[in-house]
DNA sequence: TTGGAAAGTCAACATCGCTGACATAAAATC
DNA sequence: GATTTTATGTCAGCGATGTTGACTTTCCAA
């Protein structure tokens, strides 16, 4: 199963898929995405939440009206685990769920304008170390890293990834 | 707070900085962080052990030996975390817990026969969806991936990730 | 009109973080 | 030698977040 280094027919070396490379790829996930999602937890944690609920807020805010079922399917967990989080977020005035016009027994998910300063809040705390690592890189290494994420993710999460406006590139 | 798009004294595009690329690179971490655990969570559950228990085992395997200390410091958690998730690892016979041989205090922590096996089970499915990824996006796009999360992580992790035996790149 | 989808709810449970308190052994220091 | 600090282990309890299973209500659509 261990794959060394080689060199594909056409020449190029194959250097950069050892497992060590591999390996420090593995590791490099590990880090990152703790500090990525250390900042919001500081917020979180000051407002009683958990990292459930930013990521419902995250998707809410991204597509507003997405019904709970489309909710559901992004972020993978069972409808109870959301509910959950759902019947907090509504509690507390930050997400409205109207009935939908059509099928009346969907929910349309919305920010309340509480929810929207919340929302902006922990986006803002993310988007400051996502900069920071982006200047950083530089656009050349932003665009690898995109590649390599989007290649690495499930093929039916890559639609709803590609869904989004995205401003080119 | 929102940062738009901007040209650069040089004249390079910031265009890469602006709030929509960055809500792009985060879903994309959230998207494919999720995908990057998903394979050993699905093997982990056979064995009664849950994504923690990885952990320690990823980085024991990596530097044999290593202190409690050391090991809490890499994964970031507490002692009372950890050691839940130590203890049944050495009852279970995976770990070996080796009083230090300068100071008593200390443990240094293998993996033993059977631990190695998990770690190669765990490791093999992750390495495979890493390497996917890599041979789609290509070793410009992995050397950009790694950039950008090494930017992103904490500086005190950066050293722990360098620390690892590298194969260059 | 009836079957099934969407949504909500209740109960029970597991993992894995956390804090706080305390015990032990050994190193380090005064 | 006595004291303090460090490394580790352990117990109890709590909270967030995931799970399964069972059940109800609502309501669209065939």
């Amino acid at each position: 199963m261990a794959s060394g280094a080689a060199a594909v027919p056409g020449g190029e070396s194959l250097l950069f898929l050892t497992d060590e490379q591999l390996r420090k790829g593995i590791e490099a996930m590990f880090f990152a995405y703790r500090a990525f999602t250390a900042d919001p937890d500081r917020i979180l944690e000051n407002h009683q939440y958990g990292r459930a609920h930013h990521r419902a807020i995250h998707f809410i805010n991204r597509q507003p009206g997405l019904t709970v079922n489309a909710l559901l399917a992004m972020l993978g967990v069972t409808k109870q685990s959301l509910n959950r989080v759902l019947r907090t977020l509504v509690e507390d005035g930050l997400v409205e769920a109207r009935v939908g016009r059509t099928d009346k027994r969907e929910r349309n998910l919305f920010l309340t304008a509480k929810g929207a300063t919340l929302e902006r809040e922990l986006s803002d705390a993310q988007r400051a170390r996502m900069r920071a690592a982006y200047r950083a890189a530089g656009p050349a290494a932003v665009a690898g890293f995109r590649q390599v994420l989007e290649a690495m993710m499930e093929p039916e999460m890559r639609r709803f990834y590609r869904n989004g406006r995205d401003g080119g590139a």
